[in-house]
DNA sequence: TTTTTGACCATAAATCAATTTTGGTCATCC
DNA sequence: GGATGACCAAAATTGATTTATGGTCAAAAA
């Protein structure tokens, strides 16, 4: 058996059911049936390990998110389903679940690094759809930085942010995508 | 002389100094030159006196907003202005910026709420000027709720979480502008 | 030799009792 | 009869003590 890959499937498995300053590097070597100090022949310290876990994750949801688009749909059909699907994700995956709610409570330092890099990775993939999007002829040339970053955070504040000042009031799907179609979506195209 | 006038102002004074949990009411009564019973008479709790104080600052923010209007100008240069303005007003005030750090740092919780009751003010505040000016033929009928809620958030994003992410890399206000102008502004027009 | 291991250590975190502080009250005083 | 500050219960702080944890390394296993 692969003892490094034991390691990452007890990792995985720990982190998303206790976050990550509840798994303890014992934990981990216990459900992997392993000695503590193998995990250390493989990862450089908890950090590290918990990078690698992560980095599993966004590989994941890269994935999730290519299969919510459509073949032949238009660029804002296909943002939208992707945008959606990758939210959707984040509040459905347990480890992400379980990392958003230690950041936002505990404000665990590695876990509030780690989202944030988490965000940078989503808007990286976004850009670079934008950016494909343009060299298609599908969407004028435009700032694809600053519209990425503007569209995840657009989408971050209908979906996530506005739940919590309107009680228990969730926007309907079709009432977010009508704003964006009617504001920054109709603007990008070329 | 006025107690009542006394006391709010030492209560601004102690919060904008020393923020919301670090204010203590015998503090307030002895910058007031009162006896800590007579705040009583006035305000039913320190809560309440908070709010008195907060209320206040909304109104100077309101009047500070409404004075970087520029009459003729459009409601894309208005708006952004008025934007700004809070924006800067947010970071500039010493209560306000008092009140936005204790919330990240302490979280106390009538901070966090009083905070929520501000932006929720903005975005109402907006909400008038986006309607006003599609009473006056020169933006479109819209979702006047969610295309106030989503400037708020994108100037937010931009002028005050980008900065976080993009190590003191501040956007300039001409790329903010620009991109707004080339997204959501253009069509909003009428 | 090379890899794995868990007892071991320094440090960080959790506990908890004692102490101090603080929001709010109310009998007294001016 | 409005203002006051000594007073109180409850909450927060402190600090000494205990416990838990990340990481190491000499020794065992392979």
């Amino acid at each position: 058996m692969d003892r490094r890959q034991e390691i990452l499937e007890a990792a995985a498995k720990s982190f998303s059911l206790f976050g990550y300053k509840a798994t303890t590097m014992d934990q981990v070597a216990k459900i992997a049936n392993v000695g503590k100090g193998t995990i250390y022949t493989f990862f450089a310290n908890k950090e590290e390990l918990f990078n690698a876990i992560v980095l599993q994750m966004v590989e994941e949801m890269r994935v999730a998110s290519d299969a919510a688009t459509v073949e032949g749909a238009t660029f804002e059909q296909n943002a939208h389903a992707r945008l959606m699907q990758m939210l959707k994700f984040r509040e459905t995956h347990q480890l992400y679940a379980k990392l958003v709610d230690e950041g936002k409570e505990l404000r665990t330092p590695a876990v509030i690094e780690v989202l944030a890099e988490i965000e940078n990775e989503i808007v990286s993939y976004i850009r670079a759809k934008i950016e494909l999007a343009i060299d298609k002829g599908e969407l004028k040339p435009c700032d694809s930085e600053l519209v990425a970053y503007l569209l995840f955070k657009s989408y971050m504040a209908l979906v996530v942010d506005w739940g919590k000042t309107h009680e228990n009031e969730e926007l309907s799907e079709e009432r977010i995508a009508g704003l964006l179609r009617s504001t920054i979506f109709t603007s990008l195209l070329a």
